[in-house]
DNA sequence: TTCGATGCAAATGTTTTGCAGGACC
DNA sequence: GGTCCTGCAAAACATTTGCATCGAA
């Protein structure tokens, strides 16, 4: 369990971390830093935003909750397990489709092969325009350059 | 030229206008909105920040320039000229490695195949692992889930 | 008992917006 | 001359920080 974890870590299991936690629990899949702390406060309300921040770097650093960049707007969390797959963001509608992680291993491999660079293919989604949007307002994409 | 592109499409050719323009061409590459506002007030120091900001939009409508996510900080400008190459950012030393956009063809065309997806890659960088950083401190890749 | 964690409030940094006035075609 | 663009200032938004206090181990 994720507090086992802290507390071997040196960190302590305090109400505000088990809340966190249980949010991201929760969530299945991801959420957030603001609906964490809204899911947080609905329980807690002395718990405050800031601690809240300050958990999810907590969780972040012992490797048990990670964040993703979604789109432009904040960024969201989720728990270590949930890591397992990559996002695609249509820029158009925001509608967000997730992908097996298969499919981005060649890239990977490539980077690694080529640049030595090991790749967090998740962290950032992949932006575009979705089947939808791409029939109705023609490509959206942008030109190549 | 870029000026007459935005007279075409109705928009006006002002000086605010050219001076980000040039502050464009002139980066020979990415620039954030923050180092425009610099650029352009170092040469006019009336034209004010909201301007920049109104007229990076108005660029980005007309597909003269793009802006890219490199990192957690502000977001990157350019030309659309500049825009084919993809960036890999190490998320230790904060270091940007452009590759070549090839690399992503494979990937492109399997999202647009499976998902009807069409990707615009370069918008977000790849965030990982470089390989000075990984030599040094572990791999600092994220596990997989 | 100790040092990490917390609450509050204020600051941060980037980007957006309202509104009246000015400039471009 | 119409309306698109601009300057200023203030707001919005997500996140961070300082500092005194509290509490888990």
């Amino acid at each position: 369990m994720a507090v086992r974890a802290v507390r071997q870590a040196g960190g302590r299991a305090t109400v505000a971390l088990r809340c966190v936690v249980a949010a991201l629990v929760d969530a299945e899949g991801h959420r957030s830093a603001e609906e964490i702390v809204g899911v947080v406060a609905g329980e807690y309300p002395d718990i405050s935003e800031s601690t809240v921040y300050r958990t999810l770097e907590r969780l972040e650093e012992l490797d048990i909750a990670y964040h993703v960049h979604l789109g432009h707007g904040p960024s969201q969390w989720h728990l270590a397990g949930w890591r397992s797959h990559q996002h695609l963001i249509c820029h158009k509608c925001g509608g967000v489709i997730e992908v097996a992680p298969g499919l981005f291993e060649p890239l990977s491999h490539e980077l690694e092969t080529r640049y030595g660079f090991l790749a967090d293919v998740g962290h950032f989604a992949v932006s575009g325009t979705c089947m939808r949007c791409a029939a109705v307002g023609g490509t959206g994409a942008h030109p190549a350059g």
